[in-house]
DNA sequence: AGTTGCAATTAAATCGTTTTAGTCGAATAT
DNA sequence: ATATTCGACTAAAACGATTTAATTGCAACT
């Protein structure tokens, strides 16, 4: 079925020249390189006559560049990553380069795996959301190969580029909030990973509360990345039960947060009486929740534009600047 | 910084013999060519020291395959198809495949667009959600390239393998239920978009109320793609208040059935006292409903898996057979 | 007239791998 | 002793595009 494929040779023929001149001419080195306009006229009419597209194989062995990205994310199926991939991809194609993922599932070792065959692909540049203890791999990559930028965590003994939340001012605004409501107790939900965004947003919390005098209310619940299904109900209502009064969870992530809802919702717990909530990222759920409830949204298509664009600066103008953009949260509050 | 990359022709130097050995070699035909095994030692002894990484856009050009598989959703940021990304994905990783993603927007040129910049890459294979009107570009493409599989919709004039829900039967069945528990005004919320999918689902539903003789109560709200967040909401109101007596909606997607359950929570409307719900999809959402709702469970990663093998099937086996895999949605009942 | 200069074109090398067609010596067969 | 086979290996072409160095005419200058 596959009628021979079109190459630089079959227009050169066509036209009746060598194929110097189509290179030169699809190139769009026509002036440089002095072609006869009539020339490059009729090269252009026998390319697209014939429909000609050129073999993408051939220019990557020739020139090293595969006007491929590779984009490794903790989970592509996790919507805020999913989100992420999507503007990157968008601004990809503008640029006319593709796009391939990888997920680590916040596994060094996968990470690293994925790293070796996205890099055997001779791929141009990465964008990589850092999962805990990748700082070697990473920084062997990129000892040996092409521009990287790090995503929605940084990793601060490495001097690369990235693209973060403000997470310890967000946290800290949000742990203020609830101090201003007039709660003490407050307990923070995290994830036990030593990735930098969740550490600050520890921090933020412990922060705030020692400078509003409520050390003694810090509690922080560390919930390991992968059994977040399972354990985690207990850690949840133990929380409920603990104190007498006014309560108030904030939640280091969207997921953490999702899951303890439906712990509170399976139990009978109802927010605001029993608890209020304050959780970073948006989720649908919080649309049916009209009080008890704020949130910190993060600029996630932000976050992919700025990271392609800063990759993209760096593919294309040599210039190895490094660079740290930080973004800031916005705080939507329901009635808290 | 770049200490120049180890080729094959490296490892004959220092293993003292040709390149060709070495290939030999290292595509595991040593004794296809009879190559002695102390050389085999050698050469893998070398490649290992070397850290030799093959050049994937030599192999490519040699070979016409690029060991890269594309695929063409609606929008990867919608969780349905992010989770299908995430299983095409690792099954791939697992066959030393790269997949790029491409989001189409249900948009037909933007199909087009793609298609067109992938195959110009030299993709292997293709797993494509056919848009509205992608026909004639499908076709196309399946006259000049590489296998395809179509995923989530078929499009019955072309022959080509596809992977689909069982939508006709699904969506009767749970009309069928709807109507076994009392309701007789149910009326449909789908997409107006003419993909086999939400024909199917339209379809079931009407032949079902037909059978059960409720003629006069079947009405399908179509709903336009685009305009879900904007003028839907007049569409869910009007059907609340057309008539009154026990009522329930059927929603042929996850996305518009989100959407009407955030109106009715805007408007203070209630499950099951004001409607009762039967959804395409599982969300997050419906853990926070006790009763009246139902949801049809597709079996997501089950799409994936089926394609991405269907795919490397056709890929490897190169015996052509066209299959189409119809997998069977759950129907999750809460008290309805 | 003979050199120079320039516009326009082309041949050929190159990128890294795979594979075909051979080479070469040693062992076996006649 | 010569022919045949076979094991082990190699040279070189090919994949398609880009780019350098070289080659044409032809006009312009001294």
């Amino acid at each position: 079925m596959q009628k021979r494929t079109i190459t630089i040779k079959d227009i050169a023929e066509k036209a009746g020249m060598s194929c110097s001149l189509v290179s030169f001419v699809l190139n769009g080195k026509s002036v440089q390189y002095k072609v006869n306009p009539d020339t490059t006229k009729k090269v252009l009419a026998a390319a697209k006559a014939l429909n000609y597209k050129p073999n993408l194989a051939a220019q990557s062995l020739r020139s090293g560049k595969t006007k491929t990205i590779g984009v490794i994310l903790s989970d592509i199926s996790n919507p805020f990553f999913a989100e992420i991939a999507r503007s990157i991809e968008d601004i990809a194609s503008k640029r006319g380069y593709t796009v391939v993922f990888g997920s680590s599932d916040e596994n060094p070792d996968k990470l690293k795996n994925l790293i070796s065959s996205l890099s055997a692909r001779g791929i141009d540049g990465f964008i990589i959301v850092p999962s805990e203890n990748s700082e070697k791999t990473i920084k062997s990559l990129a000892k040996e190969k092409a521009p990287i930028v790090l995503l929605d965590r940084k990793i601060n003994s490495l001097k690369l580029s990235s693209v973060v939340l403000n997470n310890f001012e967000a946290s800290k605004k949000a742990t203020e909030l609830l101090i201003k409501r007039g709660f003490k107790d407050i307990e923070l939900f995290s994830y036990n990973l030593k990735i930098s965004n969740i550490l600050e947003r520890d921090s933020g919390y412990e922060t705030q509360m020692k400078a509003s005098k409520l050390d003694k209310y810090i509690k922080i619940n560390k919930i390991s990345y992968d059994k977040l299904s399972t354990e985690f109900e207990d850690v949840v209502l133990g929380a409920l039960k603990s104190k007498k009064g006014k309560k108030a969870f904030l939640f280091a992530t969207n997921s953490i947060c999702l899951n303890a809802l439906k712990i509170l919702h399976k139990h009978g717990y109802k927010v605001p009486q029993d608890v209020s909530i304050l959780s970073f990222d948006y989720s649908d759920i919080f649309d049916f929740y009209s009080e008890g409830l704020a949130y910190l949204e993060q600029p996630i298509s932000g976050f992919g534009e700025a990271a392609a664009n800063l990759l993209f600066d760096n593919l294309n103008g040599g210039s190895p600047s490094i660079k740290t953009i930080s973004l800031d949260a916005t705080l939507h509050i329901k009635n808290i």
